[in-house]
DNA sequence: TTGTAAGCGTTATCAT
DNA sequence: ATGATAACGCTTACAA
C-alpha cells in the first residue's frame, strides 16, 4: 500500500491540505511546517498518485508519445532529446508501441496533455475519423495531413548538397540512397536529387543514381562499389543517410581512393556525427537538437491551449567541413 | 471536454451507476438498456477515464516497461511480442525512455500494475537502493539482481553450438562477436564459447576467436574476411548475432567459399529469421515467442499476487538446418 | 497560517 | 433491474 498525504498529514500532526499545499510549495505556509512536511514525505518515500491529480486538476503533465517503430536509430535519438527538454519543465513522457488507433485511444485513456505521432506510412496521417479529446502533433511527412504537422525538409536537404556541390565545379554527382521503397522520407530525398540534377527521374542518370536495399552500412558498401567501379567519372557523392555514408567511406577507402582529393562526400544526416568516423563529414540536415526544441516547443504551446500552426516545416543547413573540396579545372 | 458516463446517463435517460455497470457488462442490466447505453457511448466516443477507475479499484491495467535503449532490433521485437500477448490480457504497456530511478519513480505515480526493467549494464540490476510499491521483473543477467529476473542462458547457448560442431566432426570452430565489451550478455556468449573449447582465454586460441568492434552486419564482414584470409584451417564459425552472421555470409560468398561445404555456421538468435537470408541457417537460442511468453505469463502471475520466483533462467535450443554439416574425415 | 469541505470520474455497496 | 451514495487521493476555494 503506498503512502498518501493523509499518511504524511498524521506523521506531521497537520491537516492533509496543508501537506498538499506545502508539497505544491505553496506561499500559504510556513517555511517550518514546509519543510519538516518535506522531510516526512522524503522519508515516507512519498509518491503523489498521478490518478488523483489528473483527475482534480484534468492535467496529467504527461505527454503521450506514438511509437509504431521501437528499432530506428534516428528518431531514438529524436525522442530522448525530446524527452530531455520536457523533462525541464517537468513533463513525462511515455511511449506506446501499438498501432496508431489502439495507442491514441490508450493515451486518451490516460487522458495525457498531448500526443505525438511519430510518422511511419502515409496511411497514418490520413485517418482523419481518428477521434481524439487530446491534441496531437505529427512528426513525419506534412503533405496531405489531417494533424498539424512538423516536418524536416529532406527534398531541400538534399537540392542544397547538390547545389553546393556544383558551385565547387562538380558535374558527375552520384546520389546514394533507397529509392524503390514506400518510405515516403527517403523518397523525398531521390527526388531532392533529381530537381536538383535538372531530371525528371532516375532512369535519366543510369550512373549516378545507385539504389540501395535498405539503409544499413552494408548496403551503402555496396552501393558504392558499384558505382565507383562501374562509373570513374564521380567526382561526388551525396549520400541518403549517415549509415550509407559509413559503408561508402569504407568502399572507397578500400578502393585506394582518397576524401576529398578524389571524391568529395556530402551525407544527409541528423543526428550528431560519432566521433570514431575516419573524416569530419560535410553534412546537409535539421540538427536533431533543432527538431527537438521544435517540437517541444509546439507542444508546449499546444497544451497551452495556443492556436496550433497547422504545419512548420524545419529548413536544413548544409555544414561544410573537410569531406568536400573544390573540383581541378582540367 | 470529454465526455464521461455521466453524460451518457442523460442521453439514456438512466443513472451513470447503471451506465457504469452496462458498460462493464455486468449481468446487473437488462439486455436492451445494456445495448442502448453501448450505442450512445460509442456514438459519443466515450473513452473511460483511467485516472478515476484506477483510483477506485487500485488498479490500472497497466504495466509500465523501462526502456532505456531505443534503438535495439532484438528488443524491440520482444517488446512487441511481449505487448501482443498482455493486450489479450486487456493489460497496456506503456514505455518509459527514462533512467531507471525516474522511470521507475515515474510508474509508481502513475500506480502501474508492474514494472519491467530491461537491463542495460551492470549497475541497473544493483540498485537495491530502488523504492517501489509496484513490483518490478528484470529482463537481463541474472547473476546478482536485486530484482526478480528472467534472463536467456546465452553461455549455454554458445555452447551447444560449439558442442553439436564437435559431435559432426569439426575441431577448428571459430568464434565471431563482440569481447572487448561492457555488454556483460556478449560477454556471456565468448564465455560459453571458450569453455566449450576448453580453453581459459581468448587469447589462447588467436585464431579462432575473432572479436568485432559492434554487432553490425559491417563488424560480421570484416571479421569474417579476417578470418578466412589468415586462417585456411577453419572449418566451422559459431556467430554471436544474427546481423554479424549476415555480414559472415556475405564474406564467405565474396570469398566463393560455400555453406555449408567448405563452411558450417551456427547463428545465435532469438528473433525470427527475415527470410530474404540467402541460406536456412543453423541457429541456437532461446526464441522470442518463448521469452515473450515466459515474461507475460510471470508478470501476469506477479501482479495476481502470486508469490515470484527468485530468478528464472531460459534454457536455449538448437536449430538444426542447411548451413552446418558434418565434416569429412580426411 | 492552517483546516474544512467540495468535487474530479469511476466503481462498488447498498437500497429500492 | 435500476438508482443513490460512499469512497479512491488529490487540489482548491473558502472558512476559521
Amino acid at each position: 500500500m503506498s503512502v498518501t498525504i493523509k499518511d504524511i498529514a498524521k506523521h506531521a500532526g497537520v491537516s492533509y491540505s496543508t501537506v498538499s499545499k506545502a508539497l505544491r510549495d505553496s506561499p500559504l505556509v510556513k517555511k517550518p511546517t514546509k519543510t519538516k512536511i518535506m522531510k516526512i514525505a522524503e522519508e515516507l518515500g512519498y509518491q503523489p498518485n498521478v490518478a488523483a491529480r489528473s483527475l482534480v486538476q484534468k492535467k496529467s503533465y504527461t505527454i503521450g508519445v506514438v511509437w509504431p517503430s521501437v528499432e530506428r536509430v534516428a528518431p531514438s535519438i529524436l525522442i530522448t532529446n525530446i524527452n530531455d527538454i520536457l523533462e525541464r519543465h517537468s513533463y513525462t513522457t511515455l511511449l506506446s508501441i501499438n498501432k496508431l488507433e489502439s495507442a491514441i485511444a490508450t493515451f486518451n485513456r490516460f487522458q495525457v496533455d498531448a500526443i505525438l505521432i511519430f510518422g511511419e506510412n502515409e496511411d497514418d496521417k490520413k485517418r482523419s475519423k481518428i477521434q481524439s479529446t487530446v491534441p496531437i502533433l505529427y512528426y513525419g511527412i506534412q503533405e496531405g495531413s489531417y494533424f498539424p504537422t512538423i516536418d524536416v525538409n529532406r527534398r531541400l536537404a538534399i537540392k542544397l548538397a547538390v547545389k553546393h556541390l556544383k558551385e565547387i565545379g562538380h558535374q558527375e554527382i552520384a546520389f546514394i540512397g533507397e529509392l524503390q521503397t514506400q518510405d515516403p522520407l527517403q523518397r523525398e530525398k531521390a527526388t531532392g536529387y533529381l530537381e536538383a540534377m535538372n531530371v525528371e527521374k532516375a532512369s535519366d542518370l543510369p550512373n549516378l543514381v545507385i539504389p540501395t536495399n535498405g539503409l544499413e552500412v552494408y548496403d551503402g558498401y555496396l552501393a558504392a562499389k558499384s558505382l565507383l567501379t562501374n562509373n570513374k567519372h564521380v567526382t561526388a557523392i551525396v549520400s541518403g543517410s549517415y549509415d550509407l555514408t559509413r559503408g561508402i567511406l569504407r568502399a572507397i577507402s578500400e578502393l585506394s581512393l582518397h576524401v576529398p582529393n578524389d571524391l568529395s562526400i556530402i551525407s544527409y544526416d541528423n543526428i550528431p556525427q560519432s566521433p570514431n568516423i575516419e573524416i569530419q563529414l560535410t553534412t546537409v540536415g535539421v540538427p536533431v537538437t533543432r527538431i527537438a526544441q521544435s517540437i517541444s516547443e509546439t507542444l508546449l504551446s499546444i497544451i497551452e491551449g495556443q492556436e496550433l500552426p497547422e504545419s512548420i516545416i524545419l529548413e536544413p543547413e548544409l555544414f561544410i567541413t573537410d569531406s568536400c573540396s573544390p573540383i581541378r579545372q582540367q
